[in-house]
DNA sequence: CGGCCGATCAGCT
DNA sequence: GCTGATCGGCCGA
């Protein structure tokens, strides 16, 4: 099931960029007795940093929360939102960028029982990774993952998975960012076209 | 120090 | 489609 785990460089892209490569790539989080728990990657979203008004990082803005978008290509941002939900995204580019990739969704494939067991026993399988909050909730990832170095950590990763065929992917705005003004309607959201495990269906 | 609001979700209607 | 839940971060005063 294991496949070649991502290394620095495949993380030192822009966020566009890395937004569509990850599709159909692996997210994996081990539990602590080191059992897999991972998806398919079927949706994304790029955020680009400072010139970004719906980056957390917009006009090079640095604080507490975000410090991490900061501290390399290849980092975990992982923020609380809303109260109840976590993001989780992919720190990327170079250096200062601030360059991120909000992971939305996923294809569950190992460990269904343990994101059923975090989720619900009731919820339909295309819908324990449907979306970033859900996603995490599925995987166990939350605050303590935050800053977390992807390549080399332990439990925590990216890797490639068996290609079924050419991906398709298609491009929208990007979800619940409305107040971005101009940055609200470009199409910085990756969806693989038609996937049923996508937070919304695109193509 | 106070107030506003968000890269969401579930449960209704 | 609409709305309440729920709270940390951020900004202005």
């Amino acid at each position: 099931m294991s496949g070649r785990r991502w290394t620095r460089a495949d993380y030192d892209l822009d966020a566009a960029t890395l937004a569509e490569r990850l599709l159909g790539a692996r997210l994996v989080h081990c539990t602590a007795s080191g059992r897999r728990v991972s998806g398919i990657i079927v949706e994304t979203e790029a955020y680009l940093g400072a010139p970004d008004l719906a980056s957390h990082a917009v006009g090079g803005r640095r604080t507490k929360r975000n410090e991490v978008m900061y501290a390399g290509a290849g980092r975990a941002y992982v923020y609380f939102i809303y109260g109840m939900h976590h993001c989780f995204n992919v720190v990327c580019g170079g250096e200062h960028t601030a360059h991120a990739v909000l992971v939305r969704a996923l294809r569950p494939d190992e460990g269904i029982e343990l994101m059923r067991r975090r989720r619900g026993a009731e919820v339909a399988e295309r819908l324990l990774c449907a979306g970033p909050g859900r996603l995490c909730r599925a995987m166990g990832i939350d605050l303590r993952q935050n800053g977390m170095d992807l390549v080399g950590a332990r439990g925590l990763f990216v890797e490639d998975a068996a290609a079924e065929g050419a991906i398709r992917a298609v491009r929208t705005a990007r979800i619940g960012v409305g107040y971005a003004g101009e940055w609200a309607s470009k199409p910085l959201r990756w969806v693989v076209a038609g996937d049923r495990h996508a937070s919304r269906r695109a193509g």
